[in-house]
RNA sequence: GGCCCUAUCGUCUAUCGGUAGGACACCAGGUUCUCAUCCUGGUAAGAGGGGUUCGACUCCCCUUAGGGCUACCA
C-alpha cells in the first residue's frame, strides 16, 4: 500500500452551515497531502442527519473551498449554479447512497456483527441516567441482542421502529492503530459502545456511512480532526466486520480559543467567510491556518508561504500532536504582510467592495458625481497607494483618514502651530506652501514622489532660513502646519501624501482656509 | 465519573541525547513634521517528581494541568 500514486484523501463535511476555519485546515491538509504525493482529493458530503440540514450550506461550502484555492479533483461541483458530480465512485452525497448502506448492513446482520434494537428512547435515557448515577460509563446494555430470531422477525413484521447496532465483543481486547500523527493509539473494546449504525429513519450514522464510503471510494488516508480519535476503534471494528482493508489514519490537533478550549463561535469568529468579510485575504487565511499545527521543520523560519510552496513542503509526519490557539494578532500581522505585497492594481480590485461598504466613501461619491469613472478610480488608487503600508485588513480602508473623503475639516487654529511657533510664523510657512503648490504644474500632482521632493526641499529651505547654525533641523516648522491644514488632524500620513490623494484644487483650498483661520 | 489525547517564551513554533533558535505580541531605541511603515535591541519557555544515560527539552514511569469523546450529531 506504499504506492503513492494511489493516494486518495477526502474532506467530508456535513452541510450544516458555514465552513469553519478548522474545516478549512482539514480540507487544506488533505489537499496538500494529495498534491504533494500525487493522487486524488475528493469532496464528499455527509448529510445523514436530516435534522441538521441547512439550505444553501452545500453551495456555500463548495463555493468557499473553491475560492480559497483548495480545489478537489473528484466529488461535488457547481457548474453554472447546477450541482454536478464528477468521479467514478459516486454518488458523493450520502443521502443518495442509502441502498448501499442497507446492503452492507444486511451483511453485518447475517454475520452477527450487528443486531436489531427496539429499545425506546425513554429506556435508553433511563439506562444512561442509572449508569451515570453509578458513575459508570454510559453504554448500551445489549438488551436486544438476546432477543430471539423469531421475536425480532415478529416485531419487524409489525413495523416497530428499530435501529441497527454494532455488536462489540467486550472480550476482544485492545483495538490498536498507528496514527500518522500520534503514533500508536489503543482503546479497549470494553470501553466501546454498541454504536448505532442505522437510525430508525433508515439513514446510516456517520460511523457506518463513513467507513463504507471511504472503502468504496478507495480512500487511502483518513485525515480528520482529533475529535474523531475515540471513535476510530469503532470504525476499525466495522472495517473488520465487513472485511475491508484499513486505511491510514491521521488525527489533526484541534484549533483552540485563547482559553484553550475547542475553537468555538462563542469566543469569536470561526467561519472562513467572517474573516473574508473583514478583509482578510484568502492567501493569508490559507497560509495562517496551514501553520497552525504544522510547519516544514528542519530549522525552517519561513512564515510566508504560497500554496505551491505549501504543497511542495507538506509532510504529514511534521503535523503536531497538540492543539493550536488561533491567534488573531498574528493573523493580523500576516494579513498586513500580504497586503503590502499586493500590486496596486490587485489591491484595488480586492478593495473595491470594502470601499462601497463605507458610509464616508458613499458620501464622497455623492459629493463628487461630476467625476468620470476613471477619475474616481484614480482617487481610490491614490488612497490605496498611501494606505497600503498601514492596512491590517481591507475593511480598515479610510478608517483612519477621514480627511481624504470630506471637504469640511473642523479643528482649532492653534493646532496649526508647530511646537512653540506663533501664528505669524505658521502663516509664513503656509504661504510658502501655498505658492509652491499653486505653481506646481497639474501633471506633477499625479506623481507622489515629485510632491514629496518639492515639499521636502522647501521644508529644508524653510528650516535653513530660520536656523542658520541649526540648518537641516526643524522641517516641522514647515511640514506640520501644512499637514494640519490639509487634514485637520494630529495624526495622519505626510502632507505630500495627503496632497497627492486629495489633489491640487482641494489642497490649495484647504491651505487658504487655514490661512483664513489664522486671521 | 469513564476512556483517550496532549504538555518548549503570553501565542505559533525550531531543536528528533550534547548547554533552547525564529515569528507574533509586548517594551526600549533609531529614522521622522505627527501617525503608520521601516531598522536595531530587549524581556520572556522546556509543568513537577522519579528513573535510563557520561549527559535529557528530547527516551520510560508517576503526578499535575489542559483538551477531546462519552447521542438514533457529525
Amino acid at each position: 500500500m506504499s504506492d503513492t500514486k494511489n493516494v486518495r484523501a477526502r474532506f467530508a463535511p456535513s452541510p450544516t452551515g458555514q465552513l469553519h476555519v478548522g474545516g478549512l485546515r482539514t480540507a487544506l491538509y488533505n489537499y496538500l497531502l494529495v498534491k504533494n504525493l500525487g493522487g486524488s482529493y475528493i469532496l464528499r458530503i455527509e448529510d445523514t442527519d436530516q435534522n441538521r440540514f441547512v439550505p444553501g450550506a452545500l453551495e456555500n461550502l463548495i463555493h468557499i473551498l473553491d475560492e480559497m484555492g483548495v480545489h478537489h479533483d473528484e466529488g461535488l461541483f457547481f457548474d453554472n449554479d447546477v450541482l454536478i458530480q464528477k468521479g467514478n465512485y459516486g454518488p458523493y452525497i450520502q443521502s443518495e447512497r442509502l441502498p448501499l448502506y442497507r446492503e452492507y448492513v444486511e451483511k453485518l446482520l447475517e454475520t452477527g456483527k450487528a443486531y436489531h434494537c427496539f429499545c425506546s428512547m425513554t429506556r435508553l435515557t433511563t439506562l444512561r441516567e442509572e449508569q451515570t448515577q453509578k458513575k459508570m460509563a454510559p453504554k448500551y446494555d445489549k438488551y436486544c441482542l438476546s432477543l430471539s430470531h423469531e421475536e425480532v422477525e415478529e416485531r419487524l413484521a409489525s413495523h416497530e421502529p428499530y435501529v441497527i447496532r454494532l455488536n462489540v465483543d467486550e472480550a476482544r481486547g485492545e483495538i490498536v492503530f498507528d496514527d500518522l500523527v500520534r503514533g500508536r493509539v489503543s482503546i479497549h473494546t470494553k470501553d466501546i459502545d454498541d454504536q448505532v449504525l442505522m437510525k430508525s429513519d433508515g439513514f446510516p450514522t456517520y460511523h457506518l456511512a463513513n467507513v463504507i464510503d471511504d472503502h468504496l471510494m478507495k480512500i487511502s488516508h483518513v485525515i480528520r480532526g482529533e475529535e474523531w480519535i475515540s471513535s476510530t476503534p469503532k470504525h476499525i471494528l466495522i472495517y473488520e466486520a465487513l472485511e475491508f482493508p484499513l486505511p491510514k489514519f491521521a488525527h489533526l490537533p484541534l484549533l483552540l480559543n485563547p482559553d484553550k478550549s475547542k475553537l468555538s463561535k462563542r469566543q469569536g469568529d470561526v467561519a472562513v467567510e467572517d474573516y473574508l468579510v473583514k478583509g482578510y485575504l484568502k492567501e493569508t487565511l490559507v497560509n495562517f491556518v496551514a501553520l497552525l499545527g504544522w510547519n516544514p521543520g528542519a530549522g525552517s523560519t519561513q512564515e510566508i508561504f504560497t500554496l505551491d510552496e505549501l504543497i511542495e513542503k507538506f509532510d504529514i509526519s511534521q503535523i503536531h500532536k497538540s492543539g493550536a490557539v488561533f491567534d488573531i494578532k498574528k493573523l493580523d500581522w500576516m494579513n498586513a504582510e500580504y497586503i503590502k505585497r499586493l500590486s496596486l492594481d490587485v489591491l484595488y480590485e480586492q478593495a473595491l467592495p470594502f470601499f462601497s461598504d463605507k458610509e464616508f466613501f458613499r458620501a464622497w461619491e455623492e459629493n463628487h458625481q461630476q467625476l468620470t469613472a476613471d477619475e474616481k478610480k484614480d482617487f481610490m488608487k491614490r488612497v490605496l497607494e498611501i494606505e497600503q503600508d498601514r492596512l491590517v485588513k481591507l475593511s480598515d480602508i479610510g478608517e483612519n483618514n477621514p480627511f481624504f473623503f470630506t471637504d469640511t475639516l473642523t479643528y482649532e487654529s492653534a493646532l496649526l502651530n508647530w511646537k512653540e511657533n506663533t501664528p505669524s510664523q505658521t502663516k509664513e510657512a503656509l504661504e510658502k506652501a501655498l505658492t509652491i503648490l499653486t505653481d506646481l504644474a497639474d501633471e506633477k500632482w499625479q506623481m507622489r514622489e515629485v510632491l514629496e521632493k518639492v515639499l521636502m526641499e522647501e521644508a529644508e529651505n524653510h528650516a535653513k532660513s530660520l536656523g542658520g547654525a541649526e540648518a537641516g533641523k526643524g522641517k516641522g516648522d514647515f511640514l506640520w502646519p501644512l499637514r494640519v491644514a490639509l487634514t485637520g488632524a494630529q495624526r495622519s500620513p505626510s502632507p505630500f501624501d495627503v496632497a497627492f490623494v486629495i489633489g491640487k484644487t482641494e489642497s490649495i483650498r484647504r491651505i487658504a482656509l487655514a490661512l483664513q483661520k489664522l486671521g
